[in-house]
DNA sequence: CTCTGTTGTAATTTTATTTATTACAATGAT
DNA sequence: ATCATTGTAATAAATAAAATTACAACAGAG
């Protein structure tokens, strides 16, 4: 089962909104036809984003605008921002097993330390690379095409 | 968004095998119940175990056994068997971002190398953890539970 | 103050996926 | 031949993601 796109969407929009900063006003329309989705799929990552405190989005007259510079957004940051993990478990067990079976009376329990430490270190990893580490990136190759 | 419980079912089903082989026959039966969930989840749970060559299932007889000692079964070698990613990816990118805009166009191939580095230190810890350890823990609570 | 472009939000639909269920042929030991 | 069991198909129910439509709220520009 694979992590849904809203993931590496909202990192596609981080991208953008530090790119044309400036340059031209980020709103939704422009996020989506970038993305190729829907404007309100953007604007409900957009609040994501904003209520994690990342980016500040102005209404009425428009644009979304980082919070916070490109450094010091960590891809965990934007990855807790926009999964709605429930008990913020990556992985879930099944409920409800057999007390009656030993197993099932302790799988829970024995499961539950070694997928959080299996957590950890992907969220560890996220934590070491940043939006700027992204840009980084972003930027030889965009200089690269201009040739 | 979780990871689906299939992966913990497996581990719990292998468990049991482990801890019942000898004494008594373990059928998708009985392992349905210890999981509490339906025998057919099961048997196809079993299949791709099989398949990856992990357990031998008795077909007519009835009965699932290890192939491999436990200490040589990581729990990366069952979320593999399990987990049907397509392309081996966790991550799913979102597709045909715009051509026309410097960010759509290079998005994917500046994301693909991270994200692929976040899932490899997953795959390492998963790899670093045998069912032999989830079987010491069980084993531990279980005689703990004889008192 | 109205017009205009935009965001916030709700409601709904479509599509995909997981989990559960029912049914039965195929198997193989007794 | 019987019987418990596996393999497998087909389907349903539940859940979730992604897309779509609609519109009120907002805020600057004219």
């Amino acid at each position: 089962m694979q992590i849904s796109s809203r993931f590496t969407v909202a990192l596609h929009v981080l991208a953008c909104i530090a790119t044309f900063s400036g340059q031209k006003k980020v709103t939704s329309v422009f996020l989506a036809e970038s993305v190729n989705t829907n404007a309100v799929i953007i604007r409900n990552i957009l609040l994501q984003l904003k209520a994690a405190g990342l980016i500040r989005v102005d209404r009425g007259t428009g644009g979304a605008y980082l919070k916070q510079p490109a450094d010091e957004i960590s891809l965990l940051d934007v990855y807790k921002a926009i999964e709605p993990l429930e008990n913020g478990k990556l992985f879930r067990i099944h409920e409800n097993p057999s007390k009656d079976c030993p197993v099932g009376r302790n799988i829970y329990e024995v499961l539950d330390g070694r997928l959080s430490a299996i957590q950890e270190v992907m969220e560890l990893k996220l934590r070491s690379m940043s939006l700027a580490d992204i840009l980084a990136d972003l930027n030889d190759r965009i200089e690269e095409q201009k040739d």
